[in-house]
DNA sequence: CTTTTGACTTTTAAATCAAAAAAGTCAGAT
DNA sequence: ATCTGACTTTTTTGATTTAAAAGTCAAAAG
């Protein structure tokens, strides 16, 4: 519980976190991580043995923070609509700036790695839990009508998840444009599956 | 213009098909076509010149099968819903089928030459005029509420499409159930589609 | 004149292996 | 508890070879 190291071991994911989002996980070196924090790679191992376990504590951070900022836009948001807007915005925002990340991610060794997958799936359901929650007010105060709010939920969740995913085939470097693509089609994808939820005795 | 030398070119591009989608593009080799239909690899090369004419022909093959089969029945279907439904069905089984062939096409080295890309487009802006000829029907008849058929119809192939990418990330070897997954994920899909389309008049 | 074949060259893919780089270890210093 | 130097092991990378497939062509066969 020493406050010290707990700043170092943050340094240490911080410094990594850039490196990784920047060049990916495969062609960043501990020894690099190292050297950006004028480290030794053997004090960087001191804190985290192995790579994976950084790599863990950098996905585990990344995770957190996504949560803790869509989920207060999400609650706080208005009306269904609103919320789903905002969906929409911080995963663009999040995506655009860990794409290297994500993009690799699935594809390496690493993502077979219980702890990996054990976070994402964390991911995944605390996700689906703020849509499920979502859903359930929206039909509870009539803006939706009546459905199944899981399996929406991880419908959405699912389209919107294929749809990143095709950015990252295209070409070994992604670009903006299609990011923006992605994020268009996205947002459509939302307004459409919104037509389709919400009660029909509402306007648009 | 004459009938034995198509005779003998369907065949082969029967025979390839059947190995392409069985083995792979990249893992099919000339002879063994060849093979198959008691002939040497000259004869072949006599009918294809080389290795990218025939994947041209084969491709070119299955994109008129595929149009052939769709087109009528999306046609003769008294509904958009029904039309939808039998969308996914068509698409679902060729994509079973051929899915070694959808898989590998993208990736290789072939789907970078003009004649594949032509075909692709060429299919895409079938199947997109199929859906457009629904929509603007489906408008015309007041089951649909006014749209941007054009705009709507891309939208909707693009999430059907990138649905069926993801099955083909997950690993090398594509199983029945992912498989069955992603087709039950497209009739969601679809079905919410359809939701957020129709008219608001109409029950369900 | 169309189709087929045998003998050939060129191109591409797969296997091997040594060298370099990175990962990981650990006894001992601070 | 934190860090370092010197070390071993594991992974990547690049060069080199080998085998397989692709592609060519002159000439034969029907």
């Amino acid at each position: 519980m020493k406050v010290e190291s707990n700043v170092k071991q943050d340094q240490i994911v911080e410094a990594a976190l850039r490196r990784f989002s920047h060049f990916g996980i495969a062609k960043t070196t501990l020894t690099e991580v190292a050297d950006d924090l004028a480290l030794t790679k053997q004090v960087l191992s001191y804190y985290f043995p192995d790579k994976q376990s950084l790599v863990n504590a950098v996905v585990e951070k990344l995770t957190l923070d996504y949560i803790n900022l869509l989920k207060p836009q999400m609650e706080a948001a208005t009306s269904v609509k609103a919320a789903l807007q905002k969906l929409t915005e911080v995963k663009g925002s999040f995506f655009e700036k860990y794409f290297m990340l994500a993009v690799q991610a699935d594809h390496l060794e690493l993502a077979r790695h219980n702890s990996y997958q054990s976070w994402r799936k964390t991911l995944a359901e605390k996700e689906l839990g703020l849509l499920i929650q979502l859903f359930e007010k929206g039909v509870a105060t009539g803006e939706l009508k009546s459905l199944d709010a899981k399996k929406t939920g991880e419908l959405l969740l699912e389209t919107l998840y294929a749809f990143s995913r095709c950015v990252k085939d295209r070409g070994a470097l992604p670009d903006e444009e299609a990011f923006r693509e992605v994020l268009a089609k996205q947002q459509e994808v939302i307004q459409l599956f919104y037509q389709g939820l919400k009660a029909e005795t509402w306007a648009n």
